[in-house]
DNA sequence: TATTGTTATACTCTATAACTATA
DNA sequence: TATAGTTATAGAGTATAACAATA
């Protein structure tokens, strides 16, 4: 049967890995290849950086968030939070105040020009997003919800481990 | 039911991107995590790059490719190969050689060092993708061999059309 | 002392294009 | 002219660490 290979796979192909069928390799392409179907609209549209779109839509979702939330929510580590803000608070999409009640935090908020840039891509990768999944079946969309949340579960063990 | 969204799901979010719900964004955390654990081997253990970590795997499934070819099989432009293959061969990992029948062309071939080097590295690689896969039933994983194939074709459709 | 955020540094990756040599 | 490969350059991503301000 054909599948994402097993052990038993493995053994038959004696020592070699062949790339197109290493699932970390065939992970890597597809999400590289999904992923510049929707920097073609932020990036080449909207001359927006990955990070800072991701720090966008983390404003956009929350309404207001101080730095680290927006790391924790975009999964970004703190420096690249503070580049893409600093950044997208020169283009004018948001602004930093400090936080009265503990003012090591910097407050972030869209700008209503942040909230528009935001609402002319949301459509544009929603459709991107749905003409990709609409290859699948219900079923398969389905199944892999459930796939990718086991696999990352698994993946962040290993690595925390080494 | 739970599913990578589809288009009743998103119409109900009305104009904001979860990120956590958002199917490119699952896919690249999804990668970047799994692509990390097999980068602590080849690159903290062994000091390789991810492109070197490819074009060693090409060579070693291939015996012998010019850096074309190698670029089809990495998909990797011929710009990296360029630099990954001149990295390998300071190394002592590959050997380059004018091919006589077009002496454009550079036949590369993997030393017993670099030959070596990647029998190290495979069976880490093979347990580290195990472990990740073993997280799924067989059936899944027959199911994720197809989905992949699907999501790649259609994105790579959505691409060169822009 | 610990936390939030900024700045510095270095390396890797991605992308385009100019260039050399061969065909 | 076209192809294989190299070199140059710049922007973007990743990682570690030092630092300032505040708690």
């Amino acid at each position: 049967m054909a599948q994402v290979q097993t052990a038993t796979d493995r053994e038959a192909s004696d020592g070699v890995i062949d790339l197109q069928r290493f699932f970390p390799y065939r992970l890597a392409v597809l999400a590289e290849e999904v992923s510049r179907t929707v920097a073609q609209l932020y990036s080449d549209r909207f001359d927006l950086t990955r990070h800072e779109w991701r720090v966008l839509a983390a404003l956009a979702a929350n309404r207001q968030m101080a730095a680290k939330d927006v790391a924790g929510y975009t999964t970004l580590d703190k420096m690249s939070v503070s580049r893409a803000v600093a950044a997208l608070e020169t283009k004018a999409y948001l602004t930093r105040e400090e936080d009265p009640a503990d003012r090591r935090n910097k407050i972030l908020r869209l700008t209503p020009a942040g909230r528009a840039l935001y609402q002319k891509i949301v459509p544009l990768a929603r459709a991107r997003e749905r003409h990709i999944l609409d290859a699948l079946t219900s079923a398969e969309r389905a199944a892999l919800d459930v796939i990718m949340k086991k696999l990352l579960g698994r993946a962040r063990d290993l690595r925390e481990r080494g």
